[in-house]
DNA sequence: TTGTATGCGTTATCAA
DNA sequence: TTGATAACGCATACAA
């Protein structure tokens, strides 16, 4: 166990006083070049590095951002993720993760945590919490960011997108198509998945073609095999539903393959729309429709917000929406002219 | 910015001296039953919470557990941090994750930051650190372990499985379905990649069936849509090819796809074997064969070895190996009796 | 069982 | 431009 260097050890070297140390550190131009020269010589002998701890008790600050994220396993979050890294990972700030498992008392948990490091900055995701977690952000006291989701009274900034509106758009592009019959699957049903469901709904009554009776939803988190599961349960209730809106790209996969095994043509006599856009969407066969949401980018703004108010640069706007775009692919290509050609 | 509570204000209103409420913190059975309720309810009252900057000052220690992954969106991995986050999540410890990008100065790097908190315990992924990292980590004075793979010459403690090992059986499946030219498909290519790879060719080698012309592989990162682009190019070089065991499950569900596209059946022309058995493969049309491996469980065990070392318990066997699974499914059910009535 | 003195490594404040 | 002093909040070592 190296014992660790200090600025005094460094001073000591220099031939200066620590605090001077400490200053051609932070703020070079503060002092003389050539005493500066001979503290960066001193540094780079000894492989000086300073105590993050012993820093953050005497500013009452840490250099941690914390992110607050529902899942780590969620590849919609991962991506996120890497845009945070992508702007982050090279800077003196720390990124600190906290997963909340989609639980709202565990989010202010989590904060707690992150809150009494006094974090330099804190990106969380959605716009859900609790009216408790919700005090605690509007005291943070640090540049704080929500993302994923746009949406009313921002706690401080916001980069996200419409979900509601983004649903819409994939239900228009489905009645545009000619399906006249789309049903929903939905899965976990969270808060931002109401409001997809939303949208899709508000979208086909708009068209006169809501059936209620075409939703297939359950609590239960999403996966492929769920998806399979769902459209099963839907066709099966409802055998002329023509198209289906998944809730994200692993229902939308489930939900093929569950037509390959039941021999309903894709799509002809169904067409399959994801959320996400998720690679494997464009590989798939056929390739799946879904949204494309900018979840990188999302990330990255929200690391390029909080470091511009660090620098104290100016962050531009305190709410970036970064929109969402119906990829259009072959699974939502229009039913077959003669539906029984499809068997 | 509310105020910080301290210890101090704490001892005042319990009427005792700082240090004992500290103690009755840490160690609640060190001071007498009636001064610690009158502690707590100090505590209590005022809403206390340490500061854990002085304390990590204080004790030359942090609450930091470091986990150290070369990925964050690759599910393989954030599965293991599902398992390590199971285990911690509720624990006084702050798990801080840092991105490798598998790059190997990326990983000393952020071994340097990590190591510079005076981590309490560190996970890393993998057994192929730089000889530079190696050296940091020898001396991270903290638990350890490295988790995915086991290996010889542990630094400290170790928890995975032989991926060598594991690819050798998948290959045996294939061979005992009665395939009988088998490839490789294989992406991004890191040090764990090539030794699959190795156990694929050590027991096709065996069986007299390896072809070195029947290996597909990129350095680029892993898709779904690599693996079709990847399964094309080896079915145009070679078209009787009559299996493939793909370096991971992204790769078989590309391959499977394209073999769709090409109008090969699955599994009677080709044989389709996976690697991590992500919950997908189940779900696919025909369900593909994978290695199951162990992953929350590695994650998990990693992090209870830690917390044992810690709370000085004793942590069990310092090498543990999860093993590797073969889930036989139908896309490796064998080829064809007659391979023409495939088409 | 509880308390006193002291130190952890850094920075803020004020003075020189 | 540089330095002395005093925190920051907590825990260790030792004493009572």
């Amino acid at each position: 166990m190296a014992k660790r260097v200090t600025l005094a050890e460094v001073a000591a070297r220099a031939g200066v006083s620590p605090i001077t140390v400490s200053r051609a550190l932070r703020r070079p131009d503060t002092v003389q070049p050539e005493t500066r020269s001979r503290i960066d010589a001193a540094v780079a002998d000894l492989g000086y590095v300073p105590d993050p701890a012993a820093r953050a008790l005497a500013t009452g600050r840490s250099d941690v951002i914390g992110v607050l994220i529902p899942s780590a396993t969620n590849a919609v979050f991962t991506d996120v993720l890497s845009g945070i890294y992508d702007r982050l990972g090279e800077s003196r700030f720390d990124v600190q993760y906290g997963i909340t498992r989609y639980d709202p008392s565990t989010e202010e948990n989590l904060l707690g945590v992150f809150l009494r490091q006094r974090p330099a900055g804190l990106i969380v995701a959605g716009i859900d919490q609790t009216p408790a977690a919700r005090r605690l952000l509007d005291r943070a006291g640090c540049p704080l960011v929500q993302v994923m989701e746009t949406g009313p009274d921002p706690v401080d900034m916001m980069v996200g997108f419409s979900h509601h509106d983004a649903a819409a758009a994939a239900t228009r592009h489905l009645i545009a198509r000619g399906y006249r019959r789309p049903g929903f699957l939905g899965a976990r049903m969270d808060p931002r998945t109401q409001r997809r469901f939303a949208g899709f709904r508000a979208e086909a009554e708009a068209a006169g073609l809501y059936d209620a009776d075409r939703a297939e939803t359950t609590d239960q988190p999403s996966s492929v095999g769920r998806g399979a599961a769902l459209l099963r349960a839907l066709l099966t209730r409802r055998p002329d539903t023509d198209a289906v809106f998944c809730n994200n790209d692993d229902l939308a996969m489930g939900a093929l393959f569950e037509a390959m095994r039941m021999g309903v043509p894709v799509p002809g006599a169904l067409g399959i729309c994801g959320f996400n856009d998720l690679e494997m969407m464009r590989a798939a066969e056929p390739p799946i429709t879904s949204v494309r949401t900018n979840r990188f980018e999302m990330g990255a703004r929200a690391a390029e917000m909080i470091r511009a108010r660090l620098d104290a640069r100016d962050p531009g706007p305190a709410l970036v929406d970064l929109g969402a775009e119906v990829q259009a692919r072959r699974s939502t290509d229009g039913p077959a002219r003669h539906p029984s050609a499809g068997q």
